[in-house]
DNA sequence: ATAAAATACTACTATTTCAGTAGGAATAAC
DNA sequence: GTTATTCCTACTGAAATAGTAGTATTTTAT
């Protein structure tokens, strides 16, 4: 289940820019030194995050990257889906008809609650709350 | 997020035996059959259960795979982790020192989230559980 | 204008993982 | 001892992962 350097690194770019939200552009050289990834590489995840419109570019001399909408307004299900695709744990569980056992499928259930699981995570969380609770005391949990 | 058709086969294989449980052993073939699995691609899948000790194997004519315990005492974390690996979404989650930030990286925070989401709902359930909830109508899914 | 600083775009590549396949050895039933 | 079955070792093609390389374009500052 281990998550691609891809999702990873481009969710650490992106609170990055969230943390730096009201100093103005910030290049892709900063954010790949402060988080330590490659900058080619970085320019790469964050073309993704462009395009999925979470992020807008500046170009030329003092230009580089913004959010394109508020921390409060990019929930962590939209960084998850562009990086790492859609959290689908298994064809059947979107798509009833892509498997004719589906209908009594006893996997299928496993796979549909596991799913359900992380999408409602995923969609209960923002970049500012993240960034609030890493400032609050971070890598404390509490289960809900 | 897609799961591995190691993991999605494997769980399909030791569903068919729990749901067989009372039959005597069950031949690799008759699995993959059923299962419209490549018998010697499934006969990799089993061998993993089998040294997990979630599976017992019976040789010689006549011999087969049963369960090595009762189905409902076969949660699905295990047959998780031992055909996908542990249910890990990044290193710094298990392990705090693999990454000096993770004291108070906000990324942790979701990736721990999500980590904690997925075990729940797999130590919550057991062979039993799917097998009764597929002959109850399925897919069906309640909200937790 | 021109140089410098930045992003944008296109293409390539090495490594690893995934999803199998192949063939024979060992074991047990009859 | 023949047949049915698991067990073991090894190989392989295709795809995904995690980058790298080089050039073009845009904007700022002088």
């Amino acid at each position: 289940m281990k998550l691609s350097t891809r999702t990873r690194y481009g969710l650490r770019a992106i609170l990055e820019l969230a943390e730096n939200v009201e100093k103005g552009p910030l290049q892709l050289r900063v954010i790949a030194q402060r988080q330590e990834i490659s900058p080619k590489y970085l320019e790469q995840l964050i073309t993704v995050l462009r395009s999925a419109g979470l992020v807008r570019s500046i170009r030329g001399a003092k230009g580089g990257y913004v959010l394109a909408k508020p921390p409060s307004k990019i929930r962590l299900d939209e960084v998850f889906n562009c990086l790492e695709g859609a959290v689908t744990t298994a064809e059947c569980v979107d798509d009833g008809t892509a498997c004719q056992r589906a209908p009594d499928c006893a996997a299928r259930i496993i796979w549909t609650q596991v799913q359900q699981a992380v999408e409602n995570v995923l969609k209960a969380v923002t970049l500012q709350d993240l960034i609030r609770k890493a400032k609050a005391g971070g890598s404390v949990n509490y289960q809900i």
